[in-house]
DNA sequence: CTGAACCCTGTAGCAACTACAAGGTCAACA
DNA sequence: TGTTGACCTTGTAGTTGCTACAGGGTTCAG
């Protein structure tokens, strides 16, 4: 009935490369799909989906971990979708903190590249590093 | 002359873990110390400015082998500053794209949360990740 | 003299892959 | 028919920047 996949053809179908879909079924993010005769992988559409919903999740900056919970919720939707809303909660936070802190990377490193001088020894970038309190708010 | 410091009060003094300084060590990014007769450690004031230097390097998000060569850059200061200030910049690229992607993220993810959906059935995020094509432009 | 708080080395774990090595399979082409 | 090349399999080790032991030695205070 639905078409049959190898594990590379999954891969370009989903834009997931196969040696990362079989680290997911060896941690167990993805389930382990029936074999071919010659022992080969195959793959059908629902693995397809269940796979480009991974990638998403990835993309969206989820773990392994917070995406097996997702995939668990997916599958229950009589399930409460608090505990989903709570997960994207808390991951904005997070993502919201890495944003802070690269910002006041970014900031520092603006101020410190186009520096002009020779050599190393009044380099707006080493003397920084070297003896002054960087990021300090003062 | 210069005060002795243990690994613990080094890292006390400098704001890295004592575990982390052996680290640094054994990846050569801080240069071994001379030992006391009891086999311990012995750092001075020249290490402390040493991880210092190293820390703020960190805290900029540059890598080791980054640091490695600011150090060494650092240690020559009539070397050309040319590279120190390609390293930031090229640096300073990546820490941009990062902040892209995240930004992008939390886009996604601010339209996500607040889900009022009783159940998975029709969460937003579990609906996002299921089947729209969630980082389209269109 | 005993216990806490250090120190040492070496190894293993984390996240999320990626990259082999060493072999098996299959389809196409000469 | 042979052989080439692209796939597939498993298992293991590498990446980055630490962190966390295990299993021992040392030092110091009470």
């Amino acid at each position: 009935m639905s078409k049959a996949f190898t594990i590379s053809e999954l891969g370009r179908e989903s834009g997931v490369n196969p040696e990362t879909i079989r680290y997911y079924e060896r941690t167990g993010l993805l389930a382990a799909p029936t074999r071919a005769s010659n022992g080969y992988r195959r793959y059908d559409e629902a693995a397809g989906k269940r796979l480009r919903f991974i990638r998403r999740g990835r993309e969206l900056g989820f773990g392994i971990e917070e995406i097996k919970t997702l995939l668990q919720l997916a599958d229950h939707p009589e399930q409460e979708c608090r505990e989903a809303d709570s997960l994207a909660r808390k991951h904005l936070a997070e993502v919201e903190g890495r944003i802070a802190d690269l910002l006041a990377m970014r900031d520092v490193l603006t101020r410190l590249v186009g520096c002009q001088s020779g050599t190393a020894e009044h380099c707006r970038l080493i003397e920084t590093l070297d003896q002054r309190n960087c990021c300090a708010d003062s």
